[in-house]
DNA sequence: GTACTCAATGTTTTT
DNA sequence: CATTGAGTAC
């Protein structure tokens, strides 16, 4: 046999687990390549695979070079084509028979979505017998800070790589903060508000000076000039405290790159092979910062499907991957062979999602069979909506399923609580996912806080948090005379304090304030060695929170060993992280996320958000509150491009159900202290109902008898309605949407807002998107067909 | 400067 | 509903 052949088949066989489509994009390593991967079709093995042929072989599979092989080469690689030797054990040798412009593993950064996905690759490649030492397996996030915390001080600003990162808790004081310093009521403006709008300018790289204050009519909006304000300061104080927010952390990366071509280069160098996971969730930032870097090298791979990006509320364009393909004149590779649901599951997906205009015509399936089909069942409340589920899943461990085979999803949190109740009630094991985190107890920021000071004597955030927690006699009066002292003389809060003897402002509290500063300062000094823990003993006991804690009774033990679990958190991340220090500690507790501790093996049944149900599958999905004004919920109803991204949150849910799922929703149900009653949900209703089974439970008298009489008969009256109506309603919104244009300068009429003109109009997903100055309720966005416009 | 009470307020999703 | 914030009494 011929060496290029006997090359082929050593190839083909070394990566036999995957598919024709999976093998070209294994293959494919060279150039810009877009692998559009349809849900479960395998798409972490192509990047794990991918991967290993990178390090392994190279570019062999695609090179014509010959090789002179010995005799003992070729028997080799014969009895590993028999099957006498696995991948593992081969890998090494036939790399180095076979392999040609093999990939340094330093020259690898992969993206991955959470901290999970990126520690779930390194493992799987390790399993493969590559080796993975030096790859940069990374979130966008986490790669950045490393990143900044090399370089950041070649850009010349006031930040240091000691940098602290703020959350959005920080931010948000900040922000009031500032707002208090410059007179703005929190009325006019509220500081979410504000939050929000720096943080979508940060993911579209707007600084502050370039911050447009102009409405949507063309003038000065009053909103947005005060939130360039307070923008301007936000950025000024983060600065002054040595503190990057979350977008901070890919703004400034991408500043860099574009300020020091020589430090672009040097990562450029770095990283010729780059891949980024789940691109249909990047945003405009990230964007160009991938590019920057591909820009070396060209080889620049993206992995993604545009119906699963969810993330759009914070910034992630799905532009991106629609037109990454031209953008960077990619290959593009589809893998459309789904091999975790059942057929009947799938093809419900395709026709929700069909709905959607932002979206490219693809054909998922599945050779699975068709299995059950999809439930939708109705209750009158949403506690029977729990017990319900209660009973499918203990049904399901009696027909030898596990607990961790069932999850929950819900659109928000709030959801989680019912059906927790009544979980914990039948004693099912369960675990929720998201909702109060570990790193958002009190306790634990007021630690964090501690450890942040420690590190960054100028943090100010943390330093107002913890000044006078426990209680010491520092209230607000002197916490502002210590700003000011900080801000106006360049020294940090610990020198300040240190100092306040001679400082005549801060003369009369410097009783306590010096004690203080001098234990800051000393522990400032041991912030190197953090494998121990015993910083945090030390926290504990010489700023008295220990004390303070005891004192709290109960309560304050939960506390103490919240806190504990902190200090053996901080143990475990310096065993694994030889030579990290407390900063390093700090950021990976800034970015790492709940999901990342996600661990499949305890048998628990699973609630959470399908926002976090991303990437996951399980065999019985329930979809809860399957109902309008939940799912989609009320805000998204009148914006076509929100409801379209409701829908592929819809498309992600259904895709996570291997064979078994469930919809749910209530005639009436509780929901932030108030009874409503919703319409079935859209989203279902979209469903062909050749491949649903509907079960109205509301119609079941308390009788038994009555009971087993009504199940003889279809209870499927009220779903089959809500389905014509339904569609009767998309068939006339249609008619009115082709019948009627809009142009900007038309008068027209709206049910609530009153009279008004059309300042702009867009032909968006079936509907107008209109923005209108109403005559006395100002500019608001509407959608023509959904607030029934009429034209005067 | 602190600790407590009561009222208002704002409700999505998260690296 | 639950949390935060303002206001009040010490």
């Amino acid at each position: 046999m011929d060496y290029l052949t006997l090359k082929k088949q050593v190839l083909n066989k070394y990566f036999s687990r995957t598919n024709d489509m999976q093998k070209k994009a294994v293959f494919r390593i060279n150039g810009a390549v877009l692998i559009v991967a349809g849900a479960g079709s395998g798409k972490t093995t192509v990047l794990c695979n991918r991967i290993a042929n990178m390090l392994l072989f190279g570019n062999a599979y695609n090179s014509n070079t010959v090789r002179e092989l010995s005799d003992d080469d070729v028997a080799f690689a014969q009895s590993f084509l028999a099957g006498e030797i696995d991948n593992f054990d081969a890998a090494e040798r036939l790399s180095e028979i076979f392999g040609e412009d093999r990939v340094k593993p330093w020259n690898i950064l992969a993206v991955t979505f959470t901290n999970k996905a990126a520690a779930e690759l390194k493992e799987r490649l390790e399993n493969m017998g590559a080796d993975v030492d030096g790859i940069w397996a990374a979130t966008f996030h986490s790669a950045c800070v490393r990143i900044l915390r090399q370089d950041i001080e070649e850009l010349g600003m006031g930040y240091k790589s000691n940098f602290t990162i703020y959350d959005t808790d920080d931010q948000l004081k900040v922000i009031k903060t500032v707002m208090k310093e410059h007179n703005i009521s929190d009325k006019a403006v509220t500081p979410k508000a504000v939050q929000n709008l720096i943080s979508r300018s940060k993911d579209k790289l707007i600084t502050p000076d370039k911050f447009s204050t102009k409405g949507k009519n063309g003038s000065d909006d009053y909103q947005l000039s005060t939130a360039k304000t307070i923008y301007t300061d936000y950025q000024a104080r983060l600065e002054a405290a040595n503190a990057l927010d979350f977008d901070d952390i890919i703004m400034l990366t991408v500043k860099l790159f574009a300020h020091c071509p020589d430090v672009l280069s040097h990562w450029q160098n770095r990283f010729r092979y780059i891949m980024v996971d789940e691109y249909q969730d990047t945003n405009a930032a990230q964007y160009k910062l991938v590019s920057l870097l591909a820009e070396g090298s060209g080889n620049l791979c993206v992995v993604g499907d545009e119906d699963q990006s969810i993330y759009r509320f914070r910034g992630a364009t799905i532009e991106n991957i629609l037109s990454f393909e031209e953008q960077f004149g990619a290959e593009v590779i589809k893998l459309e062979q789904n091999y975790r649901s059942t057929a009947t599951i799938l093809k419900a997906a395709n026709a929700v999602i069909a709905n959607n205009t932002q979206h490219k015509d693809k054909n998922l399936w599945s050779d699975l069979g068709d299995g059950d089909k999809i439930r939708m069942d109705r209750f009158s409340t949403e506690q029977e909506e729990a017990m319900f589920i209660t009973e499918r899943i203990l049904d399901g461990v009696k027909q030898g399923k596990k607990y961790a085979d069932h999850v929950i999803l819900y659109r928000n949190n709030a959801q989680s609580r019912t059906v927790e109740t009544t979980l914990a009630k039948s004693g099912i094991p369960y675990k929720i996912i998201g909702g109060v985190r570990f790193y958002e107890r009190k306790e634990i920021k007021d630690i964090i806080a501690y450890l942040c000071v420690l590190n960054n004597n100028y943090d100010e955030v943390r330093f107002g948090r913890i000044v006078n927690e426990p209680v010491r006699g520092i209230g607000a009066a002197t916490l502002d005379e210590l700003n000011r002292v900080v801000s106006g003389m360049g020294i940090s809060y610990v020198q300040a304090m240190c100092e306040s003897d001679s400082l005549p402002s801060l003369s009369r509290k410097a009783k306590v304030l010096v004690p203080l500063g001098e234990t800051f300062s000393e522990l400032s000094q041991h912030t190197d060695d953090i494998s121990d823990g015993s910083l945090i003993d030390d926290i504990l006991d010489r700023f008295g929170y220990r004390e303070a804690m005891q004192r709290q009774g109960l309560e304050g033990e939960v506390r103490l060993e919240n806190i504990n679990e902190l200090k053996s958190n901080m143990i475990t991340f310096a065993k694994e992280n030889e030579g990290a220090g407390l900063s390093e500690f700090l950021e990976q507790v800034a970015l790492v996320s709940d999901m990342d501790s996600f661990e499949a093996d305890d048998d628990k049944a699973v609630l959470m958000t399908m926002h976090s149900a991303k990437g996951l599958e399980f065999d019985t999905v329930f979809v809860v509150g399957a109902e309008e004004n939940i799912f989609p919920g009320y805000r998204s109803q009148f914006d076509p491009m929100e409801i379209e991204e409701e829908r592929r949150l819809a498309y992600v849910a259904i895709t996570r159900a291997k064979r078994h799922l469930y919809f749910t929703c209530a005639k009436q149900r509780m929901l932030y202290g108030q009874t409503m009653r919703n319409k079935v949900s859209r989203f279902v209703v979209e469903i062909p109902s050749q491949y649903m089974a509907y079960d109205d439970h509301t119609a079941v008298t308390a009788s038994a008898a009555a009971r087993s009489a009504e199940q003889m008969k279809p209870r499927t009256s009220y779903l089959q309605q809500q389905q014509r109506s339904y569609h009767a309603e998309q068939r006339e919104m249609e008619k009115r949407v082709e019948n009627v244009s809009y142009a900007p300068g038309e008068r027209v009429h709206h049910g609530v807002f009153g009279d008004g003109t059309v300042l702009s109009a867009k032909a968006m997903g079936g509907d107008w998107l209109l923005e209108i100055a109403f005559d006395d309720k100002g500019t608001k966005k509407v959608a023509a067909k959904f607030a029934k416009m009429t034209k005067i």
